[in-house]
DNA sequence: TCTTCATATCGATATCTATCAATACACTGT
DNA sequence: ACAGTGTATTGATAGATATCGATATGAAGA
């Protein structure tokens, strides 16, 4: 039987994907970076508010969120904070959403 | 890119498993039926009810969020509700995590 | 140091959700 | 018809969440 923990994880990073806005995040940080940090992949919060139609605390919030659900990385480069797809954690959530769950 | 109703539609699957309640009897229902209903597969309500320590109500409300979703199926057997995994929309919805999203 | 820009945090609020007790509904056997 | 059983709905409530404006933090450049 699964543990009380894995369960409660399970839950925590589903509920990250559970808004239409995080949602949206994740798509957008699939594409090749167009932001100021010269890296490929990912986007900074600037982006992605740019596309989003929401305030820049909503987009702060949401990041974190993300974040804490160990579905996206963050790093702080100069002033700016890149964001991109955690895809290990995102390909093992698939694989426990199909067998496990 | 992808149509606003398709991310309002993972979103809304992503909910119905942002709860450790529901993630919890999507396993239960992988089990053979243990249930009155003689049919391989699935539960009916009352043994999640016996495996939960939750309310009756509150069973029946997961179960009704499951099924909206469409991550879960239900036929009425006699009294009994026998209510099964839907396979297909769960494997949907994990290439859509992985690659999709 | 002062200003500017990018991001995070705070405080407030409206909406949503999980939960239960009470009740209604539906099916079965007597 | 009636009683019993399984499930759904209703109504209420406590707690969570998405959102914003205002403010704080932090980094870069003049």
């Amino acid at each position: 039987m699964k543990s009380a923990v894995q369960t409660e994880d399970l839950a925590a990073k589903f509920k990250a994907l559970a808004d239409p806005s995080r949602v949206r995040i994740l798509e957008l940080l699939k594409k090749p970076s167009c932001c100021a940090v010269d890296v490929p992949g990912g986007l900074c919060a600037c982006d992605i508010e740019g596309q989003l139609d929401l305030s820049q605390p909503t987009i702060s919030h949401h990041m974190k969120v993300l974040r804490e659900a160990g579905l996206v990385e963050a790093s702080k480069i100069g002033q700016w904070m890149w964001y991109r797809r955690n895809e290990k954690a995102i390909t093992e959530l698939a694989e426990a959403i199909r067998s496990a769950v």
